[in-house]
RNA sequence: CGGGGUGUGGCACAGUUGGCUAGCGCGCCUGAUUUGGGAUCAGGAGGUCCUCGGUUCAAGUCCGAGCACCCCGACCA
């Protein structure tokens, strides 16, 4: 591409409502444009970009026998109350009605229709297994749509679904994803983890995600060497917990007045912060939980939903828990609170003459004692992993990290295929259900997640894998003919030999050709100028490192082929 | 949906207690001088000041309603 015939539009400032890094550079280096909230255009860089993570998906997948295919985004309302989820899917479901009121949605995903598909063309076990794929905008009317691609209502995902005849079958199948899914992300160039996870709305039993490393990551990620790795949402972890060989003490009602927090009565009272039994009270259908843990820990909500098996679990606010309880949050305690039920982390079991809350106001019990003073509730594991943990697995140290779900893996069972009626005939004359896997890769926020894992001050640096042009071709003086020209017949050199190429034509200062290609990331950025014309090399820089090599026209491919391996 | 905030050329912003022709920087166009890391000078184009209604001699500015967008929380690839 010429860059004067592109439509390669950079500009110095981002949007003021690019909050992060990708998204910034995304709109800096002419990628994307907003249209409305959450919704964005796909300008022909950034579109190339996400056009060869296509690629790769497509190659990776087709290698193993999965087949591409394309369902329809619009759809109608009877398939989605088939699987029961046109009432639960609630609001981020997008819904519209035909000329003649007849209600359809925008796919957010395609487990009714594929399901349905599946459903009237396999009849036998012959059939299966299948696995079946496709490219699709995807429809999700995000509550709070934000960071540009990253999470969009209106997005490219790669879905894929698999149907088994077993269930081991199924596993079989989950593992393959789970390998092409590895060579993909290896493919693209980035740094990922493969991580458990909670396996969410969609149901199921085993599922892991696919997460870019980055700093800025919104995913907390628990990893031992051991190659245990967990989401923080899901992670378990051994934490420093031990019996206390004290004698029960008696116990005692102290004063501390305006001591709300767990720091202050802890220094208030000179005790450590592991003595303390923290009481929160949490809320669900009009209920009040009382949920104890130990006061230098947090709880996991995720878990504790779970565990309740809760769908709108939430904190109770001050003034709930004041109109319930009769008392300020701060002072609350297990002993005679009037919850409807309380449940106890793991870490309150072996505590020994602790600290909390009297249920009156500036006032806490020291030698608390579980089964003396308060009922021994449920205990469950709702404790939220912290650096200093150990691994369940092997004991060692857990190593914390920050990541962007890229992909994500599921062993669905039998879910849909019971609900829409997807059965086959067994060899032994029995008609069965199948069973399903599914299997999404958002498309457009691997790209995101591309440039917030690789990017410096200048801007993106795109790995060899993703970049739109994989080489830069700067002419410093267009006005000197001979340079000109010199520069024309290496781009179209490049060009023949199948390079996507960038080549700066423009009459333009050198600072603004070189600040550009920074910005655009190009991975190897050639510049022609006087020194060209003295030396007879070419200047080869290197965008990721910043190395500079220089070779003749002849040396150049040979370089260029072996220099890309690295990038 | 709850809490907070913003709407002024393509981008980023200023605009005072209402006052005259609505401004600055970046970007864009023309010309000249420049040309190895975002040049300088001169000239120029580009605006329903989110919308509707109200107050007023006079509204970007005050009032009301609506819309859009952004930030903090639950969702998710």
């Amino acid at each position: 591409m010429r860059y004067t015939k592109s439509f390669i539009k950079t500009t110095k400032q981002a949007q003021s409502d690019a909050e992060i890094i990708s998204h910034k550079l995304m709109y800096r280096a002419g990628m994307i444009r907003k249209l409305a909230s959450g919704i964005y255009e796909w300008l022909p860089f950034g579109y190339k970009a996400l056009k060869n993570v296509e690629a790769i998906i497509r190659r990776e997948m087709n290698k193993k026998e999965c087949q591409e295919l394309f369902l329809p985004a619009l759809q109608p309302k009877e398939l989605w109350e088939k699987s029961g989820r046109w009432e639960i899917y609630g609001k981020e479901l997008v819904r519209l009605n035909d000329r003649h009121e007849r209600e359809f949605c925008l796919g957010p995903t395609h487990e009714e229709v594929i399901t349905d598909l599946v459903a009237s063309e396999v009849s036998s076990y012959r059939d299966l297994p299948v696995t079946l794929y496709q490219f699709q905008t995807k429809f999700r009317d995000e509550i709070r749509p934000r960071f540009g691609v990253m999470r969009a209502r209106e997005f490219l995902m790669k879905d894929a679904y698999s149907f088994d005849r077993t269930d081991s079958g199924a596993e079989t199948s989950y593992k393959n994803m789970h390998e092409i899914y590895t060579n993909i992300f290896k493919s693209c160039g980035l740094e990922f983890k493969i991580v458990e996870a909670d396996s969410g709305a969609i149901g199921g039993n085993f599922s892991h995600e696919f997460m870019v490393t980055a700093k800025t990551g919104e995913s907390e990620i628990a990893a031992c060497e051991c190659g245990y790795a967990a989401n923080t949402e899901k992670a378990v972890s051994k934490f420093d917990d031990a019996k206390n060989p004290e004698e029960t003490k008696n116990l005692e009602l102290v004063h501390t007045p305006n001591k709300k927090t767990i720091d202050e009565i802890s220094e208030f009272l000179n005790e450590n912060a592991k003595k303390f039994i923290k009481t929160l009270i949490y809320v669900e259908n009009g209920k009040y939980c009382a949920v104890l843990i130990r006061g230098d820990r947090e709880v996991n909500e995720f878990k504790l939903a779970n565990k309740l098996n809760a769908k709108d679990l939430r904190l109770a606010t001050s003034q709930e828990v004041f109109e319930k309880f009769a008392c300020e949050t701060g002072f609350l305690g297990p002993k005679d609170l009037p919850a409807d039920k309380i449940i106890c982390d793991e870490s309150v079991k072996n505590l020994k003459n602790a600290i909390s809350g009297a249920n009156k106001k500036d006032f806490h019990y020291k030698n608390l004692n579980l089964g003396r003073d308060f009922s021994s509730a449920e205990f469950f594991d709702i404790l939220l992993a912290k650096p200093g943990d150990s691994c369940v697995k092997c004991g060692k140290k857990l190593e914390f990290s920050r990541g962007i779900e890229v992909g994500h893996i599921f062993k669905l069972g039998t879910k849909y295929s019971k609900a829409m009626n997807a059965e086959y005939l067994d060899d032994d004359g029995q008609r069965k259900s199948v069973v399903m896997g599914c299997y999404g890769i958002g498309v457009s926020r691997v790209v995101a997640a591309a440039i917030e894992q690789n990017n410096d001050e200048k801007g993106v640096i795109w790995t060899w894998a993703l970049a739109p042009y994989k080489i830069g071709i700067i002419c410093l003086d267009v006005k000197n003919q001979e340079l000109f020209e010199i520069s024309e017949k290496l781009y179209e050199k490049l060009q023949n030999s199948n390079y996507d190429v960038l080549f700066d034509d423009r009459d333009e200062r050198p600072g603004i050709k070189f600040n550009d290609f920074d910005l655009l990331g190009i991975p190897v950025i050639i510049t022609l100028g006087k020194k060209f014309l003295e030396s007879k090399n070419l200047e080869i820089k290197i965008r990721k490192t910043g190395e500079v090599f220089y070779k003749t026209i002849d040396e150049l491919q040979s370089f260029i082929s072996d220099i890309s391996k690295n990038l």
